[in-house]
Parts: C-alpha cells; sequence; structure tokens
DNA sequence: TTACGAATGATAATCTTTCCTAATCCGGTG
DNA sequence: CACCGGATTAGGAAAGATTATCATTCGTAA
C-alpha cells in the first residue's frame, strides 16, 4: 500500500465518484479503503459480470500488491452491505432437485436453505415477454430470496 | 460393486420406479447403472434439495463403496440430461454486479455468460403474491436459462 | 497526534470439483 | 448363457475455488 489515492483512482470522474463511494461505505459501516475503492470501481465500470478472479486480474492493474483475499473478502462484505449484487450462476455449491413438478424457490440469504414456491402466475411467466435479444430463452425461474422462519427468528433475537 | 441391485434398492416401491428409471436414461442414452438408480433414488426421495456431498452421505447407506466423484459425475449429467435440476444458490463460482438498475438476468447453459434484461414486468412481480408461508421474501429475481447467440450459432455448427 | 479496532497481504488450510487409470459392469450378439 | 467392446466406476490424487489465520499496517474518531 504505498501508492496515492488519486493516482490509484486516475484522473477521470473519479472524484465525485469516491466522495460517493465513501460516503456508501460510512452508511454501511465499512471503512474507506484504496482496495475497496478500486475494486468498487472496477465492478462498477465492468459491463460483464466478473467473478472474483477476473475482478481481481483487473483490480491488479490499479493495485499491483493486491491480494485475491483481499478480493474476496470485499465482495463478500459489498454484497453482505447491499453494495452489489450476487449472481448465483450454476455448478458449483449447487443444490439439486428432482421434483417434476413446475415450481420455483426462496433462498434464504442466512442459511441457504431453499424452499419450493408454487405459483400458478409464475409460471405463466412467458418466456416471448423477455426482452431477449439473440438469446434463446429455455426456461424462466423466479427466485426469491430473504429469510427463511428460522433465521428470521433468529435474527430479531439476535439484536 | 458386489451387491445385487434388488437388496441395494430394497423392497418398497423400487420395481416399477428402477423400470421407470431405465426407461428414462434409455431415452437421454445413459446407461442403467446400480449408481445412477440409487443416486436418483436418493434425490427423488429428499424433499429438501441436497448438496452433492450430502446425497454422497446419503447413498453410501446404501452403497457404501461408492465414490464422491460418481456423485459429482452424475448429477452433472442427470442435470445435463434434464432428469434432475441445478438450483443454483450463491457464494462459490459467483459473479458480481454493481449494476444499481433493477432488472434479471439470462444465463448461458453452454458458457454461463451473464446478461441483463430489463423488464418492467419482471420488476412489477409482488413478493406479495408469492405463497412464502412465513418467509420474508426481500427480493425477487427472475432468471431465464438458455443458449446466448454465440453457443446456439456454435450449437447448430456442431452437428 | 494518539490509540485502537479494522483491514490487508501472504500463505496455509479447506472445501469442492475434476482428472486419471486400472478394474468392472452393461447391453447387445452369437 | 457366454462373450466382446465400449461405457462406467472406485480411488486417489490433482486442480481449482474459497476461507481462515496472523503479523503488520491503516483509517477513523477523539
Ligand atoms: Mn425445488
Ligand atoms: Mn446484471
Ligand atoms: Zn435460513
Ligand atoms: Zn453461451
Amino acid at each position: 500500500m504505498s501508492e496515492n489515492v488519486d493516482s490509484i483512482l486516475g484522473d477521470q470522474a473519479s472524484v465525485p465518484a469516491a466522495a460517493e463511494f465513501a460516503r456508501r461505505c460510512r452508511d454501511v459501516g465499512l471503512a474507506d479503503t484504496p482496495q475497496r475503492r478500486v475494486i468498487f470501481a472496477a465492478l462498477t465500470s465492468s459491463k460483464d459480470h466478473p467473478s472474483a478472479e477476473v475482478l481481481h486480474g483487473r483490480v491488479k492493474e490499479r493495485l499491483p500488491r493486491i491480494s485475491l483475499a483481499t478480493v474476496y473478502r470485499n465482495l463478500s462484505l459489498f454484497v453482505e452491505k447491499g453494495l452489489v449484487d450476487g449472481v448465483a450462476t450454476a455448478s458449483s455449491h449447487a443444490r439439486f432437485d428432482a421434483n417434476p413438478h413446475k415450481h420455483h424457490h426462496l433462498i434464504c440469504k442466512s442459511c441457504a436453505s431453499v424452499t419450493d414456491v408454487y405459483s400458478a402466475a409464475y409460471d405463466a411467466l412467458g418466456v416471448d415477454r423477455l426482452e431477449s435479444g439473440g438469446f434463446e430463452v429455455q426456461e424462466i425461474k423466479v427466485t426469491g430470496y430473504g429469510l427463511c422462519p428460522r433465521c428470521k427468528t433468529k435474527e430479531t433475537n439476535d439484536a
């Protein structure tokens, strides 16, 4: 950690962006560090949906000494604090389901439990209603994220 | 691999189920093996959404010598062939998104690329419309799975 | 400026998933 | 039913991904 912040962030529109990021960090109780600024800026300026490792590669252009662990650590924090979204793709840590009836899922943000949801309204969501631009949509899944009953009560007792 | 199939599958309703499974395997071009029968049966009789490792634990009660690699291998095949569903939870292999505008995603089953979708109709899906039974739903995401333009053309050229 | 809790970097430890190879099994044939 | 050839498995190891640890450094509020 030797570079100074201005040179790290570059000259572009980073001044107002940096102030904005500092405010958002304060709001969620995170310290405003150069690493976080750069990670967040790299993700914000990404048009794709990079993985932690890809992001680490991009961030290293600005902060060559940053650790991969720091990137993982802060992405998790950002997701936890709601500063960014995590997109669950497939494979890896997957859960499996042989229930042949059409249904959707509720996933607990706290314990990762999966609950089935049956909804005629959701089943009826047409693939055709998607603005899919060349993408061949084969199926649509509606997923609700939140807190399962068990975790909800636990949450309130924690305070 | 020494136990015989009947003793492995037990006496319950496994006879018709076994025949049904054999047929579905044939349909998708997979051999009907004892390991696959037991893995599939274990998943079918699960009311939860087990991970590969949890399933391995359950399957081992019937086939103590089965390898974890066999479970992973066959779950992937089952998903690929459409015999079961994979449920993407979070963490691990996650992709990240700092796009602050409400939107949904299309995920390519072939290359795992993620494409943004903006849809007022999907945004309007009310949390309240979910039959959520005690689950506190905080947000709803609609995800379309299929083939991205690049993979779609690749697919047709492969044949 | 000081003091202290928070964050980082480096690396070890843990998963999770895939690969590899010899041995075994499956499905069809004679 | 015995046999063959290709498909599949067990097992272990390798690879890949993520998290934990800890000494050191930094950021923040007083
Ligand atoms: Mn389900
Ligand atoms: Mn997105
Ligand atoms: Zn929960
Ligand atoms: Zn694709």
